[in-house]
RNA sequence: GGGCCUGUAGGGUAGCUUGGUCCAUCCUUUUAGCUUUGGGAGCUAGAGACUUGCGUUCAAAUCGCAACAGGCCCA
């Protein structure tokens, strides 16, 4: 059974890059560094995620809005700890035409210092809030290590909520159900997931306190897919985000923003993969079911009509189907689809047909099941839940047997994934650790934190649990 | 931020050490035609490449420098 050159649990970084071209999703030969081109296949996967963050954002009530790519220099520069974090790796804009710009522009990083100078516009009474929006863009940022894609790009295709609330405590409440989003769409693409606070140094630039959403690849590198941040006023007070109470005094708002990008995709790729490309859930798949005819000179008829009549069946049952009708041979076929990632796929050959029945193979576990024709579209229906159910298992076992609590830093080295260690507070023992351990901190958790065992390297009582992962 | 490696058709490669034998090898791909078709089909005739710039030289895919791009390792 031909399979990619390089097998995933050997050499997990080669087969990623192997896999996302094989597959269809990205071009990397665009010459610039860090800016791939999105196939077609890949680019409706990343709709079909997008489609279901919009779904999210829509019935949490959250606002579509689309904000200027350029920032001019002067609504960059408002918020000191933002500029920090974020000044290395901007792209400028200092000439348009032959003349050079007065002011400069830069290429939104992510879009606070863009959308917050507007939000103080559009925000005057306390009856404007909570003010809910959210965009899907392309940001940019400078990134000098390496790239790699769908992980680390230059481009980034990024979803970013931004929401103003009257108080901390309403913006609390904003963050309670962007971990709710985020379970639920993360559910959708099969993905199990940790929150974790992260430590002060490691937050977002300008934020009061950042939690990130982290997956376990199958390399056992952590991979953050989201982050969520309150900046409580922080924003709020360089860019005069203010409104006027129903008393008639004026406050501040409290701010919080939710992020995400196409590393949701690197995630589905890497978590769900296998050595003969893809595994991609129905819920998100470009195509969910494939239709291979079988077909032998003489019978082409009754294989095609059988094929057209199903496919048109499953359309009308909101399937997302597709008749493989290409002159080759079925075999090639099959290797076609099964490194993009088809979740089913369907043969109907003259023996099918004769039999009235087709012939499926779930694209996880490739063993061909025959089913009646007649029950086809709920057969098929009921494979795919069962193909979500396994991937879901597979990738929470895999979550669940690399998560580790441990009291010393001996026992963190022999552990892989994602390693808990008691933690007294102080960033040199947390620093310490990541040096040992030579990963890095994801944060603490989010829920029972507490833990009063000592500290593994100064002694003193901890005061919660910090986890360390070698991370993307 | 530091170190190491790589760049030849769409993809993978041979040639590079010792410059000339190379209008560049093989596999795959691709076009046309015929025969095929239940796990990568066969035959016939075509198509397609030395990353870019500068330098060394009578002569550069081959040597040197730089840029760009790709990959790996460490902070």
């Amino acid at each position: 059974m031909p399979e990619t050159k390089v097998k995933k649990s050997e050499d997990f970084n080669e087969w990623y890059n192997e896999i996302v071209e094989l597959a269809d999703l990205c071009d990397k030969r665009y010459p610039i560094k860090g800016m791939n081109i999105w196939r077609p296949y890949g680019w409706k996967l990343m709709n079909n995620v997008d489609r279901l963050i919009r779904d999210e954002m829509i019935k949490t009530n959250h606002e579509e809005v689309c904000f200027p790519l350029l920032i001019p220099e002067s609504f960059f520069k408002k918020e000191e700890e933002h500029i920090e974090g974020f000044g290395k790796e901007v792209f400028w804009v200092t000439h348009a035409g032959i003349n050079q710009l007065e002011e400069r522009w830069l290429l939104r990083p992510t879009s606070e210092t863009a959308m917050y100078p507007i939000f103080s516009l559009w925000i005057r009474s306390h009856t404007d809030l909570p003010l809910k929006t959210f965009q899907i863009v392309n940001t940019f940022r400078y990134e000098t290590k390496q790239t790699r894609a769908f992980i680390r790009v230059r481009e980034i295709h990024f979803f970013e909520a931004h929401t103003c609330h009257v108080d901390f405590e309403d913006a609390e409440r904003q963050i309670k159900e962007d971990k709710e989003i985020a379970h639920r769409l993360l559910q959708k693409l099969c993905l199990p997931y940790v929150f974790s606070k992260r430590p002060e140094w490691d937050k977002f630039a300008g934020a009061y306190y950042t939690i990130s959403i982290d997956v376990l690849m199958s390399s056992g590198r952590t991979l953050q897919i989201g982050s969520i941040h309150q900046y409580r006023d922080n924003f709020a007070k360089p860019y005069e985000i203010s409104y006027e109470t129903e008393k008639g005094a004026h406050a501040f708002c409290h701010q919080t923003t939710y992020g995400m990008s196409e590393r949701l995709l690197g995630a589905l790729v890497g978590v769900h993969g296998d050595n003969k490309g893809l595994i991609i859930p129905p819920e998100v798949a470009p195509l969910q079911v494939v239709i291979i005819p079988i077909i032998f000179k003489g019978k082409e008829k009754g294989v095609l009509e059988a094929s057209e009549t199903l496919h048109k069946k499953l359309l009308h049952e909101g399937i997302r189907s597709h008749i493989d009708d290409r002159e080759t041979t079925p075999g090639n076929k099959y290797y076609d689809w099964e490194l993009k990632g088809v979740p089913l796929r369907v043969e109907i050959g003259p023996k099918d047909v004769e039999k009235n029945e087709l012939t499926m193979v779930r694209r996880d576990i490739s063993k061909k099941k025959s089913v009646p024709l007649k029950d086809a579209e709920k057969a098929i229906q009921a494979e795919l839940q069962a193909l979500v159910q396994t991937i879901y298992a597979n990738a929470e076992k895999l979550l669940n047997e690399n998560m580790h609590s441990v009291l010393t830093a001996e026992e963190a080295k022999e552990k892989t994934g994602i390693v808990a260690l008691p933690w007294c507070g102080n960033k040199d023992c947390a620093l310490e650790i990541e040096n040992v351990l030579e990963g890095n901190t994801l944060g603490e958790p989010i829920e029972n934190a507490v833990c009063t065992d000592p500290c593994p390297v100064c002694g003193a009582r901890a005061k919660t649990w910090m986890r360390f992962a070698k991370s993307y």
